[in-house]
DNA sequence: TCATAAGTTCGATAACTATCGAACAATAGA
DNA sequence: TCTATTGTTCGATAGTTATCGAACTTATGA
């Protein structure tokens, strides 16, 4: 747990950004983070799922490119990349992050 | 076979629809329909790819609201719901296409 | 030093998915 | 009517994924 892999912004794949996003679960994440700079992990829990399922959807979301995670402490926080992906993927976010907020996720 | 379903506008959601493109190959055969207005399935046929596993991913697409499939005779045209996807997610498929089409899709 | 807290990793399981070949259905054309 | 064409459906399999609880790691604070 030393070291949590970050892939570099040439790096990130539209199939996994997508696919990342593809869960509700993991969407939700993603959507708190959309106005917020930074959120500690435990800022999620009141979903009701389990800690270690949590720690799978981080894991997905930081190794497709999507969250940045800084370690401080016993802490982690994490962060949308927003340049990264505007960068390689101009407009993406946004209208995801748009579409999710008008309630267009999921069931 | 006699009807294929197809998800009205308001009933698309975005999980599914990032779901559904988050496979490259179904990533491939929707940039075929970025151009074009319609094409015949055959028209995938080049990519080493079963003719049932085409039929899968058509039918993922499909229920997800990323293509539409017209009926005509024994041939089946696939077209993109480019304006059912833009009304629900404004910017959504030209950002993903744009990037897809600029290499960044996969591998 | 010891207990607590925050997350990750491990092991297991159930569910899902991509893939294929074979069989099937429906249509067009000879 | 018979045959070839187009694509779907079926059954099977191998691989992947979401989920959980338990064990582990690291750091904080008493």
């Amino acid at each position: 747990m030393r070291q949590l892999h970050h892939p570099n912004r040439d790096e990130i794949l539209l199939s996994s950004v997508l696919y990342a996003l593809s869960d509700p679960a993991r969407l939700h994440i993603v959507m708190r983070l959309h106005d917020q700079d930074e959120l500690p992990c435990s800022a999620c829990s009141d979903l009701e799922i389990a800690k270690s399922t949590f720690s799978h959807h981080f894991k997905t979301l930081r190794e497709a490119g999507v969250i940045f995670t800084r370690m401080e402490g016993r802490q982690r926080f994490i962060s949308l990349r927003k340049e990264d992906l505007d960068a390689r993927f101009p407009g993406l976010m946004e209208s995801i992050l748009q579409a999710a907020a008008e309630g267009k996720a999921s069931h």
